[in-house]
DNA sequence: CTGAAAGCGCTTACAG
DNA sequence: CTGAAAGCGCTTACAG
C-alpha cells in the first residue's frame, strides 16, 4: 500500500479510501490510485484490515449433525454449493466447518467467538442439539437452515414449507384415487420428520391407515428400504405411499421391488426434495420440490442483515409438486 | 492478551510465548498465563497473528470444473468432508471456493495471492484447467486431487490407482467367463476417463469388441444412461461392461433394465468409486474401491509439507475389488 | 527466562 | 478533498 500510494502521488489514507468505496477522493486521485495499484499488482491484505475493521468478510457453513450422514444427500450439497457462489458474488468467502463432535463443537465455538467469521450459517437438523443452543446463547449472528431444531432458540431460520409440500403430494395422492395412503416419516427429532407427517396427517386425518406409518431411523437409502419393508410387513394392502425424503423413497423403492409390488401399478410412491436422484430412479421419483438456491440466497440475505445490526425475521419457503412416473 | 498478561503479572511477550509452544517460559509464568488464559476466557486474535506471521491457518479446497455437476458426484463429496475433518484435527481450517468462471477464477487468485490461505487443494479433473496453470505459475503451495489433468505442471498430485483398478475389475469381468465386455468410458479430458480405458484396454487388448468403447459426455447419471444405449446399439452381443464411474453406472443399469437385458444374467456391470450408491442400485454394484479417507488425508500431509517449504512429491494409492450382485 | 519495543499492513477520526 | 498519526492485537529479535 505504501508502494501504491508513493507510485500514485497520494497518501496510504488515500489510497484506503479508494479501496472502500472511494468517497470523498477527487476523480484524479483515484485514476491515479487505481492505475498504480494495477501498476504494482496490489493486493490487500485481508489480516491487516480485518485486525482493524474486526470484519473477517467470512462466513461459517457449520453442519451439526450427530450422524455426518447428511453429507451424503444431495440435498445438502446443493446448498452449500449454492451458499458458496452466493457468497462469493458479494466477494466473502466460506468456511466449511463439522460440527458432530464435542471437540468439534468447542472449536466452532471458538473459532466464531474468535472473530475468525463473520457469522454462521447452520445446519442442523437434530432437536436438542447443543450447537445451536450454545451459539444463540452467545448472542451471535446465526441463521438456521429449516425450522429451529428447538423453540426458545432467538436465531432467525429459513426454510423450506416441508408441511405445505407434504399436504401436496399427500392430497395429489388420493387425487389419483387411492385410499390406503401409508407414510415413511422422517426420524422424530428432525424438523423435515415432525413437519412432514404433520402434512400427511393434516390431509388424511382419520383416514390414515391403520399400522400405515413408520418411521425411518435417519434420512438414508438403507432406512428407506427397512422403514419400507416394515410397512409392507404392518399394512400389506398399502396403494400409495409418501415417503419423506428422496433418499428414503430410493430405499423404499427397492423394498418394494422386492416384494415384488410394482410402482406405479400396485403402489403410488411420493417422495420430498427433489433431488437430483430424482429423475434417476425406476420409475422417476414424483416428489416435491424445495427451492434449495433460494433457500441459500435468503439464508445469506438474513445472515448479512444480523451481521450489520439490522432487524432480521424468519423466512418459509413455499414447496411446489414435480410430477413424474412413481405416482 | 494485555489482560492476561496483567493477571498472570507477566509481559505480554510471555503470554505469546506460552501461546507459541511454552518455549523459554518457566513452568511458574506458564501455570500463571494459562490460569489467567482461563479466566479472562481469552481468544486469540488470529488476523492480529496473521498479519505477523503471515500464515493464515486457514488452506483453501478449490474445485474447479467447468459443469459443477461435480458437486452431486458422492466422491466429491466424501473427499470434502475428509479434507475438513483432517485439517480441523490440526487446527486449521477449510475454505470452499468454486471456480468454474474466468470472474470465479480471478477470485481465487486474488484470495490465494492476498494470502487468505496457506495453500490450496485443487479438485481439477479437466485437462486444459486454466486455473491449474495459472496456480502452478505463480509457484504457490498446491496440491492437485487425481492425475494432474495436465503434464508440465510441477504441482504434485494424489491420486487413486485409476488405471490398476480397471485392469482389476476388467480381468474380474473376464475370469467370470464373459468375452463381448465392452465400456463406458469417461471423458477424454479427465483423469479417470482416460486412466481407466487405458486400465481396460490393459487387459482387453485386441479382445475389445468391435463398438465396444463409448465415451459418455461426462460423470452423470444421465451421461450413462445415454452412453450404455448407444453401446447396446452399436454391440448388441455384450455380455459384460466396464462403467468408469458409479453414477454412470447407475445410468447404465436404467438403460439395460430399459432394453430388457437382466444384469447380472445377460450381462454383468462394473463401475468405479464404491461410493455411497453403489451398494443401492438394483442389483448392486460389484466397483473398485477409490480409498478417499486416505487420498484425503495424504493430500493434506503434502500440502503441508509444501507450506514449510519440505520437499514433496505425487502420490498414488492402490484400489481394490469390491464384489457385489452386479457382477 | 523475560521485558521493552519495533513492526506487521491496514483504517479512520481529526485537522486542515 | 487529503495528509499525518494513532491504533487494531499480535510476534519476535534484542537486550539483559
Amino acid at each position: 500500500m505504501e508502494d501504491v500510494a508513493e507510485v500514485a502521488g497520494v497518501s496510504r489514507g488515500t489510497v484506503s479510501r479508494v479501496l472502500n468505496g472511494a468517497f470523498h477522493v477527487s476523480p484524479e486521485s483515484q485514476a491515479a490510485v487505481r492505475a498504480a495499484m494495477r501498476e504494482t499488482g496490489y493486493v490487500v491484505n485481508q489480516s491487516a484490515r480485518s485486525l482493524v475493521t474486526r470484519r473477517s468478510g467470512a462466513v461459517a457453513f457449520v453442519l451439526s449433525e450427530p450422524q455426518d450422514r447428511l453429507f451424503e444427500d444431495p440435498v445438502f450439497n446443493v446448498l452449500l454449493r449454492a451458499c458458496t457462489q452466493i457468497l462469493a458474488e458479494d466477494d466473502s468467502s466460506l468456511v466449511l466447518m463439522l460440527a458432530s463432535t464435542p471437540q468439534e463443537r468447542t472449536r466452532v465455538m471458538r473459532f466464531v467467538q474468535g472473530g475468525h467469521v463473520d457469522g454462521v450459517l447452520l445446519v442442523s437438523t437434530h432437536t436438542g442439539d447443543p450447537l445451536a443452543t450454545e451459539l444463540d446463547a452467545a448472542g451471535l449472528p446465526v441463521v438456521v437452515c429449516g425450522r429451529p431444531p428447538d423453540a426458545g432458540l432467538r436465531m432467525p431460520y429459513v426454510a423450506a414449507d416441508d408441511r405445505g409440500g407434504a399436504r401436496l403430494i399427500t392430497q395429489y395422492l388420493l387425487d389419483q384415487g387411492r385410499h390406503r395412503i401409508a407414510t415413511v416419516a422422517g426420524p422424530d427429532d428432525t424438523a423435515g420428520g415432525v413437519e412432514r407427517l404433520a402434512g400427511y396427517r393434516d390431509v388424511l386425518g382419520a383416514r390414515v391407515p391403520d399400522r400405515g406409518v413408520v418411521r425411518a431411523t435417519d434420512f438414508s437409502i438403507a432406512a428407506g428400504h427397512a422403514a419400507m419393508a416394515a410397512l409392507l410387513a404392518g399394512c400389506p394392502d398399502l396403494d400409495a405411499v409418501f415417503v419423506a425424503s428422496d433418499l428414503l423413497a430410493v430405499g423404499a423403492l427397492e423394498a418394494l421391488h422386492a416384494a415384488g409390488r410394482r410402482v406405479p401399478d400396485d403402489v403410488l410412491v411420493g417422495g420430498f426434495d427433489d433431488s437430483a436422484i430424482a429423475p434417476a430412479t425406476r420409475p422417476p421419483l414424483t416428489t416435491v420440490r424445495q427451492p434449495l438456491a433460494q433457500v441459500a440466497a435468503e439464508m445469506v440475505e438474513v445472515l448479512r442483515q444480523l451481521i450489520d445490526g439490522r432487524p432480521a425475521s424468519s423466512r418459509v419457503l413455499p414447496t411446489t409438486l414435480v410430477r413424474r412416473g412413481s405416482a
